[in-house]
DNA sequence: ATTTTCACCGATAGTACTATCGGTGAAATT
DNA sequence: AATTTCACCGATAGTACTATCGGTGAAAAT
């Protein structure tokens, strides 16, 4: 086992993302009027004044988690993109593309919960972040189908096109987090459905587009 | 104007029903978090104590908002259903399958609005309306599939046609709020957009079926 | 006309949480 | 070795909210 010759800085810094850790798995258990220092601070370990030396307010832990959430998301993103790049066949990518988010969001569904929680709640500090995040999954997804075959290259079918991933994206949230309550236990079933939706809306795309 | 010579009860309840609109414009505007016996009391013009006089606590005013949510929903849904059958041709039935939703989200969005922050608030008293209300949804969105020619008539194919609606509500409720922020000011654009992503769904569901 | 009912009121006890303060000891610096 | 820094502590002031209580006057019942 690994034993604790920490400098100050590196125990500080240690504190500070147990208290992230617990602030995060609180919101998910709890939500966000669960979200208090005096548990955040218990769970982390230290005493609730405590809290004030990591973070200025509670506000502050917000912001850091909607940073610490954005950070993870990106992440997720390039080894989203890396993966689906590598895949043998185009059916295989294509595929990919929808099962790759499946399965990250089944893997960790605690930050699109918290991203959908407070995408619609108008009092939480993390609205900015949930916001954020949700162009993002749009913007990736209207990338992907780009990548199945298709570009824009006007204002109305960049809008259009951006409808179509935004309803994917949505599609994909629903389906994942119903995975997740059991309802669908093949993850694969999701894929199917996906790919049979995007089909339809490509096909559309491509009957009202005059040339390629 | 009229003149206010109300029987005792009727007063009672009339006070009731501002406590009940109050309560559903504060959540909509500032979340369960901004919810309060003196703010609601207050929009309701009496005082916080009075408040107990209609509801045994908070927890029973937020049980007594679900109900009131629920009963919108079923009469809204109702409504979507005569409208839809009235369609004149096949193609505008299809379409208004589709329509009807998004325009009922648009006019009235702080119900699916408060649906879908409850839903993912573990915390949430409103958590039980808010599964309740998800699965009218996809139920409903099911049905409307059916009625556009398909049919299952076993496990699998009843999961994938439920897999389906809760897709396509998702689209749905996706795209009715992007509307509602602004992104996508043609609601008749949605519609196509939904129509060609069920379109793909059905064409899917019939390659696999064999009869029909 | 008298009595009862009850929707509403102001005051307030109780509870939960936020944020600040001075103190402490061990690590870091000198 | 002496001094400084600082992550952490316990105590507590301040704030916001919930829920209860006794009182009041007008409507309803008698």
């Amino acid at each position: 086992m690994t034993n604790t010759p920490l400098t100050r800085s590196e125990a500080k810094d240690l504190t500070r993302r147990r208290l992230i850790r617990a602030a995060l798995r609180i919101l998910d258990e709890e939500g966000e009027a669960g979200l208090t220092t005096v548990k955040v601070a218990k769970a982390a370990g230290i005493a609730q004044s405590s809290f004030y030396v990591h973070f200025r307010d509670k506000q502050d832990l917000l912001r850091a988690l909607g940073d610490e959430g954005g950070e993870r998301l990106r992440r997720a993103m390039r080894e989203a993109r890396r993966q689906a790049r590598e895949a043998p066949t185009e059916l295989e990518s294509h595929r990919d593309t929808f099962r790759i988010p499946l399965e990250a969001i089944s893997r960790h569904p605690e930050l699109l919960r918290l991203q959908l929680r407070a995408r619609h709640d108008p009092s939480s500090p993390l609205r900015d972040f949930a916001l954020e995040s949700a162009k993002a999954y749009r913007d990736h997804h209207a990338a992907d189908l780009a990548a199945l075959g298709y570009t824009a290259d006007n204002e109305r079918d960049r809008r259009r096109l951006e409808m179509i991933a935004e309803g994917i994206n949505a599609a994909t949230n629903a389906l994942a987090l119903g995975h997740l309550e059991g309802r669908y236990p093949e993850l694969e079933e999701a894929v199917d459905v996906l790919v049979a939706l995007s089909r339809g809306a490509l096909r559309w795309l491509r009957s009202t587009q005059p040339g390629s």
